[in-house]
DNA sequence: CTGGATTGTTGATCCAGGTTAAGGCGCGCC
DNA sequence: GGCGCGCCTTAACCTGGATCAACAATCCAG
């Protein structure tokens, strides 16, 4: 039952592949785990996944944050983006049982695993899931090719707002949003290891945005109170 | 019989995708195109995607090197990557008929078109497909990742050098190299767009790299003096 | 041969963001 | 309470790369 109602109550309304993957399945009895699926749990600053593991389970995010990153040899990391509920690690998962990533809980997070061999299985026979795969191989695409033109060509700034206003998006995918008000559990050092900027720095802009009145990160909240402007400071053509 | 015989000729020898498609077909008549593929050229500089438009085609470039990008609002445009020889144009064309980059010739090019919905049948019934398209995925993926910590937390020459060695080990993927003379047709505007830098500073840093006798880009060729200390500036963790 | 376009080089100057350091605030723990 | 530890903020200073500008080299078109 944990698991099965766990995806079913967070579901990545943007891609459903969670839910796609359930629909698949025949009902299981209510409190057992079907033996191609288990469940994970990890505290905050776990680190979930390490470049080149590999693993034998895809997994899905059903609650909490986290973020994919890679390591470099100086100590430095790149966040390669963030993960909220419903989203798998990274659908490229499902076709390499090595990791090509490192990943780490933000928060405290739930981790629903399936078993490769049975998501391909399932694969081969539901249109659901195939399409559901290649939906979320567009989506991660389109988002690193965003991320790379944002680093590769936009000031600190730029690259702030545009990192809001995209874990906004995707925030108002999962849950109403009342009064621009985004729940975001992000350290300045997570904001600056996602957007190639200093924790310092990031400091600054912040401290500009809220200067200005565009926005306040504090308590774990971000509040939106001029969403036009950071619209127009991080709209990406 | 063009168009076959030219994507066997050139084949992606790491992804093998074209391969495996034209494995997956039964012999055509040598001298005519079968109805579900259909064969391009363009000239140097020519735009061969842009981003948003729709084609019912999944493209292989066949010759000659392209470049996928994001054009900014402000006129910049970021390269998202090289395309060589073999390379689908992005993998995931082939489950999304709307570009998410635009795409030009850096030199002229052959292009051989696959009509999108005659390789997702033949992904039903054809394992072989379905992996490459797996392994795609999984390269396009990594690579992206790997441009993102580049781009959000490497130097000039860093950036530079690792873009050099990533690109000789695609060229060498595809060609025997000798004396460590790389083809290499980008002026350095274009290097300049895929690291995030301007030509300018490309040209500083390939002075610089000159005069230490790591390398040399004249004439469309790298020519590799130093490959261990090149080697040790670009590469990643 | 000449004029113009394109590309690369080099120098001078500027500035966005890095670096370093100090201090403040909140919070858990002894 | 006091103390240590994260985290944020702010200030002073530095620097890598951008910007601006001049010029050389190459290549065509006429």
């Amino acid at each position: 039952m944990r698991s099965a109602s766990l995806c079913v109550t967070c579901p990545n309304r943007e891609l459903g592949f969670c839910g796609a993957l359930l629909e698949s399945s025949s009902q299981s009895a209510a409190d057992e785990l079907p033996n191609w699926q288990r469940f994970l749990t990890a505290r905050a600053g776990d680190q979930i996944a390490t470049r080149n593991q590999t693993s034998g389970d895809v997994f899905v995010l059903c609650s909490g944050w986290a973020f994919r990153f890679l390591q470099l040899p100086d100590g430095r990391r790149q966040i390669l983006n963030f993960l909220l509920p419903g989203d798998l690690l990274s659908v490229v998962t499902i076709f390499d049982k090595q990791y090509q990533f490192s990943a780490k809980a933000v928060t405290g997070i739930q981790l629903s695993g399936f078993v490769r061999s049975e998501i391909l299985a399932r694969c081969k026979v539901s249109p659901g899931i195939q399409s559901a795969i290649g939906r979320c191989c567009v989506e991660e695409s389109r988002v690193a090719g965003e991320l790379v033109s944002v680093l590769g060509q936009r000031s600190a700034d730029q690259r702030i707002a545009y990192l809001f206003l995209h874990l906004m998006n995707r925030i108002r995918a999962r849950s109403v949003v009342r009064d621009h008000r985004y729940p975001l559990p992000l350290r300045q050092q997570l904001i600056a290891d996602a957007v190639g900027l200093t924790p310092v720095h990031v400091s600054r802009v912040l401290g500009l945005f809220r200067d200005r009145g565009i926005c306040v990160l504090s308590d774990n909240v971000l509040n939106v109170l001029n969403p036009a402007e950071l619209e127009r400071i991080g709209a990406i053509g």
